[in-house]
DNA sequence: TAGGTTTGTTTCAAACTTGAACCAAGACCC
DNA sequence: GGGTCTTGGTTCAAGTTTGAAACAAACCTA
């Protein structure tokens, strides 16, 4: 099978989207561990917790919320477990599972972090985007994650051999 | 100063934007490791290696197209040395810098590499995006680009602490 | 209900990233 | 020439990520 290349305009868009996004993390990364101690993914999985019914979430759910694996998951939240800003309980149904759940510290934590992030998320993305664009960017990468887990197995290939399996991810029973 | 906090518009976007993202990076980290042995990054470095005039570019100038740091490119570069495809050679005009040169056996790797990594941007990206979305697509990521690195110190705050500074980069004398 | 499979989570070693500290070479300045 | 400042690059330790392997509980199924 021939390669189907990328176009001129595919390449631009794909230069242009891939330096955006590092420039971007790295933004972020740098601002939240300069301001909260803590990186992006860290601060995502208290943001996470603090909107979860009585701030807790099963292991697998918040892992799927973030597109991580659960092994990267179990280093993050070991760690903010250390620093007292979510504990671990046991779920109480199925004796295998753990639940993260957000202490208050994590909250106040997380509260006092918000600012300077949205501030930043807004300085470097949105005060610089069109209301039209926004909506752009929101339907793009829509269609992105639908079409790397969402259900549509129709259009993309199912047994390349390097895809993540996305595990049915069970919530409370 | 008071926090002006996303709408519900862009935080639909945002969460669609940092969902997709990792999703897709991690779908391309994951086809390059298995088809190429390394992850996406270090094929960036041999494809603009593979670019520029003779294979060749300064470190300064390669970390300034991949839009990282210079400590992380060293590593990289020290690896992808290490497994021969590419090499360092001294810069003549300035004693202090090196130059990273693409190998033949780098660029029969990028070449063989290639095809695949094409394959998974189409097929979880491009083939899922209408002409006008790749246009949209670059259209906000150059914004971003440019509000992050790009000369416009207008519409930034110079003084953030966190900010990483970006060396004005040399190329050839 | 024993035996086999699947699921939820952790563990471990190897690879990678980060930021600060360091070193050497150019540039500037008197 | 001899400071001093800047630039290009590496190094080092600490932190993070990865993928495979390990475990244990739950779920079949004969």
């Amino acid at each position: 099978m021939t390669t189907r290349w990328l176009t001129p305009e595919e390449q631009r868009a794909w230069r242009a989207y891939v330096a955006g996004y590092l420039l971007l993390e790295d933004t972020i990364d740098r601002q939240l561990q300069q301001e909260a101690g803590m990186p992006h993914l860290y601060y995502s999985i208290l943001a996470n917790l603090s909107e979860a019914p009585e701030r807790r979430l099963r292991m697998t759910d918040l892992a799927e919320r973030l597109k991580i694996t659960r092994s990267r998951l179990t280093y993050a939240v070991t760690r903010l477990e250390k620093d007292g800003l979510l504990r671990r309980e046991e779920c109480r149904w199925d004796k295998r599972g753990s639940v993260a759940v957000l202490t208050d510290e994590g909250m106040t934590v997380l509260e006092r972090a918000a600012p300077g992030h949205v501030e930043t998320v807004r300085a470097f993305l949105f005060d610089r985007l069109t209301p039209e664009q926004v909506g752009q960017l929101e339907e793009i990468f829509t269609q992105v994650t639908q079409g790397l887990q969402g259900g549509d197995s129709e259009a993309v290939p199912e047994d390349l051999p390097w895809r993540r399996r996305s595990s049915p991810c069970s919530g409370t029973p």
